[in-house]
DNA sequence: CCTCCTTTTGATAGTTACTGTCATTTGACA
DNA sequence: TGTCAAATGACAGTAACTATCAAAAGGAGG
């Protein structure tokens, strides 16, 4: 169907962590597959924009992107996945990692975070929008943003553990973890809850101020 | 079954909001409904401790309690209901409104959270014990945690909107609540993944400074 | 082009959490 | 004891998964 070309949609090297991971070249059937993955999770997003998500069945998005209900959950684990999961955490890991080693944690975060954030606006800025509209609607959704092996939570952790060069987390980690996680996911969540033409940038950097005061004017 | 005395457990007269919520006096009927709740809520929490939360179902749930699946669901919307809900949110939004009006918000949670812990603790300090460390190993819960309308979070935001006399919470308090939330509800998990003999309320105070440090350290 | 082998797919049956409805029972109270 | 509302239980149905197994597809080697 795809000519099988390298990949090669994007002449210029990449530049940032973020980008090489998006751009990572893919064996043939590794295509397939991502076409199939694809497919149904834009088959899905319009139904679910069409006529809500809880009211969308697996089925209807199965058969809406021509494939079994059991393929449907080969590719994706639950119906909440379509919209919680994404490819990012690997790219966020590693920029996370190659900040500056004295660099304070807050500082890595929102650099982090706005390089990410940009290079996905420009990518796919819409599915961007409704995805984090989904989540800020369906409490299901809301929910699963905090399940154990999804959460930028445990994210933050891990980075804070390898970075001190430690096995298990402090309790100070956990914490900070903890923290930074909910007040960033409630930043992307509101930048998506308005008109998505305010500047993403401004409201994390105001989140990170508000962290970094120790919430002194609340 | 139960004789209907007034409700002459404690002789003294209630000190804190708490401790009023808790000692309630109840019409009669209400006491059946209690009961019932209890016992279905005791029945689960042996099975889960017994043979694990994904492996016990409803109907053992329901059976264990004599009471029909219809009636479960009556009592309790969800099966992660029967660990995720409590009837605390009241006193805490009562004893945090209590507080002195100029006080900043994060020592007004503190004195709330040790202040309701505390009254816990005494009355039924091993199902807390229990409901928390299920919510740490069970995925599915801690993810309930965050559920809309449930969440620590949202109570928090209510609080910090309504001390402002505002209709609508700000972004600086949407951020605040997410923070704190998390950042408590971490400190009271990790306290129940101990053996519990750590005194929670040092637990509480690490987490609280290191909120008002701005997480300079880390 | 044909063959073999692996990967992917689809069909099917089953489990479980939950919803809705309706008849029956229960318990308070006159 | 009779009455009425609240509480319960039985039943049927939906939807998200899980497990299993046979069929199809696609690539490597001859």
């Amino acid at each position: 169907m795809t000519p099988e070309q390298p990949n090669a949609i994007l002449p210029d090297a990449p530049t940032n962590p973020v980008q090489a991971l998006l751009e990572a070249p893919l064996s043939l059937r590794e295509r397939k597959k991502l076409k199939t993955r694809q497919t149904v999770r834009r088959e899905a997003y319009r139904l679910f924009v069409e006529q809500g998500y809880e009211n969308t069945t697996v089925e209807q998005i199965a058969a809406a992107a021509e494939v079994s209900p059991s393929t449907f959950f080969r590719y994706f684990a639950t119906k909440e996945d379509l919209v919680l999961t994404d490819e990012y955490d690997p790219a966020m890991i590693a920029s996370l990692m190659a900040r500056p080693a004295g660099e304070p944690f807050l500082r890595s975060c929102r650099e982090t975070l706005i390089g990410l954030i940009r290079t996905l606006l420009q990518h796919e800025r819409q599915e961007l929008l409704t995805r984090m509209r989904l989540v800020t609607q369906v409490p299901a959704l809301r929910a699963g943003l905090f399940r154990i092996g999804n959460s930028p939570h445990e994210l933050y952790l891990d980075v804070l553990t390898r970075r001190a060069g430690l096995d298990e987390p402090t309790y100070d980690m956990r914490v900070t973890a903890a923290a930074i996680g909910a007040a960033t996911t409630e930043a992307v969540l509101q930048w998506a809850a308005g008109d998505g033409r305010e500047d993403i940038a401004d409201l994390v950097d105001r989140t990170f101020a508000l962290l970094e005061s120790g919430f002194a004017g609340v």
